[in-house]
RNA sequence: GGAAGAGUGCCCGGAAUUGGUAACGGACCGCUCUCGAAAAGCGGCGCGCGCAAGCGCUUGUGGGUUCGAGUCCCACCUCUUCCGCCA
């Protein structure tokens, strides 16, 4: 959410943020119809002032004629509020609506373009997986390792079902413990959250309004998180938080639920792309300045960066393009990594940055050196998702006889330094 | 799921004639005093409109009754206690 007051100073800015994200929204209805809903509240504010003036005298005259007559000009008044407030309801129920589709303002850096194909590569790390014989993909390796199924994944969840069985759920538990530990290393506090989370929270994010066909539903109106971004931000909604708290660091777990509504013809073979996954996420609320934001976007991002490459998968970092980013988000990295079989990298991370939209819509705010009130700065990056990672830490570590090596981090949670045959 | 009670300002505590327009205290911030601090005193301490004076909104949420609602009515949310169910 954007300050009213910021887009009717900055139109012409916010207008351009919308062309750079491809979203639509039609920022000049929204001004005409703030202009009606301000005509209409300084008006209603003047007959309230007016009604509240008037109401004291009421109480204060004990001559019952006077009082008599004052009662039925106000009943008069009261009519006229009335009908003020009849013709605010609409008006303000299209502001908020028109409000919920403004976008963040994505930074200077961000590249212009369509989609994911011209977000720009930073960074690759890791030499590109050659094999000396025919690999195969992860999902035949892990069929054939009795560490995954998908048959009767399908069978009882239906379409993107899956089981992980044998070492595919034993390698899923061993990179949990493992980036607890790499991550926690680094000073988060841990948090497992509510899946399962009331409406507001995803609008406070910005899920919401705009992604709703891929979120789960239930019966009594709640929804399934799509990611624990949703309920650690919902954790600090409507409060104020210390100072001497921030930067807030928490690595969340959860699961993570996603209808994938739009993509019914992509990734319909593996783990790629799922209903339901877990995911590590690491999410930061700072000080409400730039300079933190930037700091500490770079950090988050780096520390997954870290995380991959110490499994030793390569991968590239790429910063994505105005169409390629979120409704609230000023400026995104993605991690890819790379997919052998597919002969691409895939995105595995995401980081990002919102400055004080998702804050100011959870109304999460501390106060400053001065004692003003100011809403925090909120940030997050994926950890570590499963069994997504699974695909290329399977692919790449592949061996010539069907067996897969571990990378070494993992080997003491596994307890082997080679998945094979069972 | 059933029954009873409760919810007050950024935070904590806590009043408001059984309808008359949110006291007060603490914490916190600033200033005065002080070598410095404590104490004390003064001011500030939720959101919106306005250059300002000032005005409007804010008692869990949303409605209703009324000239006027923290107070009365309805629905919902949450908490507490009891009953039922349960990994």
């Amino acid at each position: 959410m954007l300050d009213i007051k910021f887009i009717r100073e900055n139109l012409e800015i916010v207008k351009q943020a919308a062309q750079k994200k491809r979203i639509d929204v039609d920022l000049d209805r929204l001004m005409a119809v703030d202009d009606t809903r301000r005509e209409i509240m300084a008006r209603m504010e003047e007959r309230k002032a007016e009604q509240n003036r008037v109401s004291k005298e009421i109480a204060a005259a004990g001559d019952d004629a006077k009082r008599q007559q004052l009662i039925t000009e106000m009943q008069g008044l009261k009519a006229e509020i009335g009908k003020d407030e009849d013709s605010l309801g609409p008006v303000m129920e299209e502001w908020q609506a028109l409000m919920l589709q403004v976008p963040n303002i994505p930074d200077m850096s961000v590249p212009d373009g369509e989609s994911d194909e011209d977000n720009q590569e930073m960074k690759s790390w890791g030499d590109r997986t050659k094999f000396d014989f025919a690999p195969k993909d992860h999902v035949e390796i892990m069929t054939a390792l009795g560490m995954a199924d998908f048959e009767r994944g399908v069978k009882v969840h239906g379409f993107r079902g899956y089981y992980l069985t044998g070492a595919g759920a034993r390698l899923s538990w061993a990179i949990w413990n493992y980036a607890q530990e790499f991550f926690l290393a680094k000073g988060f506090d841990p948090m497992i959250v509510p899946a399962i989370v009331r409406k507001s929270n995803l609008y406070g994010t910005g899920h919401l309004p705009n992604e709703a066909e891929d979120v789960y539903k239930t019966q009594d109106e709640d929804y399934l998180i799509g990611t624990s971004e949703v309920s650690v931000m919902g954790y600090y909604g409507d409060e104020v938080l210390d100072k001497t708290q921030l930067p807030i660091k928490k690595l969340a777990f959860s699961p993570c639920f996603r209808r994938e509504a739009g993509s019914h013809g992509k990734d319909t073979k593996g783990l790629i792309r799922v209903h339901e996954f877990f995911k590590i996420e690491q999410v930061i609320l700072c000080e409400a300045s730039h300079e933190e934001s930037v700091k500490w976007h770079e950090w988050i991002n780096r520390n997954t960066e870290e995380f991959i490459e110490s499994l030793g998968i390569p991968y590239r970092t790429v910063l994505n393009c105005g169409g390629d980013i979120g409704q609230g988000q000023v400026k995104k990295y993605d991690i890819e990594l790379w997919v052998p079989m597919e002969e691409k990298y895939r995105e595995i991370s995401s980081a990002s940055y919102f400055h004080d939209f998702q804050t100011r819509r959870f109304n999460t705010r501390y106060r400053d050196d001065e004692g003003k009130l100011r809403y925090a700065h909120s940030l997050n990056c994926t950890a570590i998702p499963t069994p997504r990672i699974l695909v290329s830490l399977i692919e790449n570590f592949q061996q010539a006889d069907g067996s897969v090596r571990v990378p070494a981090p993992l080997q003491k949670y596994l307890g082997s330094d080679v998945i094979s045959a069972p």
